[in-house]
DNA sequence: ACTTGACTTGGATCGCGCTCGAAGGGCGAC
DNA sequence: GTCGCCCTTCGAGCGCGATCCAAGTCAAGT
């Protein structure tokens, strides 16, 4: 089917955003999506840009940590209309916030993961030079 | 049991760790662990201040996203001593790459959450002032 | 007409990392 | 002694997030 302009497969978002076609109709099952993409005469899936970009933002929050059910939350308050965009706003906020402490714990745990390699440089110092 | 002057009970490690006791028995029967902590008289687990180091370091590499599978290679090396050391060293560089990866990742996808979160600003901006 | 290949649906299965429960031992307090 | 509590082992069960069938449809190519 290819393309289409301005409508692409299955394969393509797979292709594009990194996630299996698997993954795609089960983040859709889960009501993840913005809005079922439309299906086109033979039943296969059409996705529009703007469902890309959505599946690009989803991919950040499911990368960040955020977990299936939350993700579909907000997708349920972006269905919902602008009515829910404080709401969403919040979620953002929160979620923002945990993705800025795990980082810093990263940090303070890759910097307990350096110490420990420095010891061992300073072993093959002791013992190899 | 309490204490016991350098040794410590399965509930003094949980709380000081913040694993589950059934966490620490686990990581034990899948090999996690320097070595296996010696039983007290009553079929007790006693555990050191040196198990203790080991077992908040085992959590940063956890907490980091390491495996069991390689956090119990880790371990075997360590037990199989000293000999080890430079391929210990290599893991750790190896996974530290990884978790560099990791926050910077993260940092990216949080500048994008606040991209989003900064949209919802404007829009409040825009209708609600 | 037939094969190839990408797609569809629905449900089963998997891997990981615990978490929990059952059944029992040992020990101190009452 | 028996209650309560913390511990033991062993094995089953769970939550999450996919991943992987199975059976079928449709379209294009030879």
């Amino acid at each position: 089917m290819i393309g289409m302009s301005q409508s692409l497969t299955i394969a393509e978002v797979a292709a594009e955003t990194g996630l299996s076609a698997h993954a795609l109709r089960y983040y859709e099952k889960a009501g993840l999506m913005r809005e079922t993409p439309p299906r086109g005469g033979n039943g296969h899936r059409r996705y529009t840009e703007r469902d890309l970009a959505w599946i690009r933002f989803l991919t950040r929050l499911r990368g960040t940590g955020m977990s299936i059910a939350d993700v579909r939350r907000y997708a349920e308050l972006v269905r919902a209309g602008e009515s829910t965009a404080a709401e969403r706003k919040q979620i953002l906020l929160t979620h923002r916030e945990e993705v800025a402490k795990r980082i810093s714990q990263l940090k303070d745990d890759l910097a307990a993961i350096d110490y420990k390699i420095e010891i061992y440089e300073k072993l093959e110092e002791k013992y190899q030079l």
